[in-house]
DNA sequence: AACAATAGTTAGACCTACTAACAAGCATCG
DNA sequence: CGATGCTTGTTAGTAGGTCTAACTATTGTT
């Protein structure tokens, strides 16, 4: 008799955790098969189509889940800009970096390495962001994972500007439209940082995400065969900008052993 | 009598010509009609029923012209390479641009300035590279649009190179892969500039180019709302590194008079 | 056991690219 | 001038895409 009223207490709860469980399941294994789906054959194979034939379940059911096409990319799209961030993040945690300096370097050979170990995702990441159609193109939720990507980025910028500060430009020096809209991006960051360190911050993201976008987007490869040094040079311009010491990558090793 | 001659013989040659003619004004209404869809309504609506529809015609009527979307796409793409190039070429013509110096400016400033009054052709630019499909990624058409995009930089580069100089890194402080692919890039504009002076090159085009790459990706809006002063000082910064005298734009009246 | 929510189905409307077969017009040649 | 052939258009149809509507079966709750 007691049993029989758990059941009917409990076996409700479960049984409705059951069915989010399912649910749950069913929207990771949707976007795992959209994922497979373009590292194989690119970003024009994610179709609503394609995954559920690939689920082996008719068109339609997965309307269920993602009731667009569009749902389903923008998922797909928060997914790598999670994955990455936390890629970033996980860099930053790693007891080698123990310093904002070494974490600020930690992090962006981190987005450097999870680019090239998954280039069409990050190349998803950019086409996320490139207007098909006039309407979808200032999504305030895709601005918002943008900032929060590089929010990661300029919490170690803060961090070194508050522990050691760095060189500063004159505002007089430049053009009063950008002294006005740097006070702008410094009030938007809590004042985190003053408006010439943050034109520093927003120098150094330019530059590394800038040499990224290129290699990602096949723009200098009649170039360079391989950025990977270019990169490391860039980081040490960052590093002279933000007055910390440049450190070498670590070995492969040492990096897969993470 | 004669009269019939020439026709006779005339005739022919201006009936093939007609006909030519006609394929051709064909050809560039159907671009134009594309063009105007992409602006109007975003990538997505470049399809060869839409173009058809708009040009009255029916569907396939438009594969007499072109034989697939991907080469109507492609001729899309050619015609906005070619327009950004001479664009740029003009500027570094206006009789004002009088020295390398001077032209390198104004090419640099003419190239954003189109990719700013023609955002959706600057993008489309973008989306060409990045890989839609596994196989279509490096199509070496595109690849070569690319590099007679950056060729109009890199004369400019050259002749100040050639006629005034400017101080260069060492190639031994750097890591030997990047010397490496400096020695090859250097072979590869036929040694018009030794590797260093290449580096020196390749490292002012990133940071312009990148720069531009996230401005028209909507990667930097979260900072800067307008990205000429930043722009600016970009190219005062290449202009140190290419020890050239920094110039501020023209008015907008002067630049509207060429 | 009855009821409601969920998850699947098929049919179909309306797009897309693209092919095949056919009709009309135009240029050329006998 | 008339016949021939190339060029350009047409319609019909295939295959695939998004997405809705209507219906069924399963599952969870009462």
């Amino acid at each position: 008799m007691p049993c029989r009223v758990v059941q009917a207490i409990a076996a409700p709860v479960v049984l409705r955790q059951r069915r989010a469980r399912l649910r749950e399941a069913a929207l990771t294994e949707i976007r795992s098969i959209a994922r497979r789906l373009l590292v194989k054959e690119g970003s024009a194979a994610v179709t609503i189509n394609a995954v559920a034939r690939e689920m082996g379940v008719s068109g339609p059911a997965l309307y269920r889940y993602y009731s667009s096409q569009r749902e389903l990319i923008d998922a797909l799209t928060s997914d790598f800009f999670r994955e990455l961030i936390a890629a970033m993040r996980a860099a930053a945690d790693h007891p080698a970096a123990d310093t904002p300096g070494r974490r600020l370097l930690a992090i962006s050979r981190a987005l450097r390495s999870w680019a090239n170990s998954h280039p069409a995702e990050f190349a998803w990441l950019f086409a996320s962001r490139v207007p098909t159609s006039r309407i979808a193109q200032c999504s305030p939720d895709e601005n918002n994972s943008g900032r929060a990507f590089c929010q990661v980025f300029l919490d170690q910028v803060v961090e070194i500007w508050e522990t050691q500060r760095f060189p500063l430009p004159s505002l007089e020096d430049m053009d009063p439209s950008l002294a006005v809209q740097l006070h702008a991006y410094s009030e938007k960051i809590d004042g985190l940082l003053p408006p010439e360190a943050a034109y520093i911050f927003l120098t150094c993201w330019t530059r590394l995400y800038g040499l990224l976008c290129m290699e990602v987007l096949n723009q200098i490869s009649f170039a360079y065969s391989d950025l990977e040094p270019v990169y490391e040079e860039c980081l040490q311009e960052l590093c002279r900008l933000l007055d910390i010491p440049y450190e070498p990558p670590r070995q492969a090793v040492d990096l897969a052993a993470e």
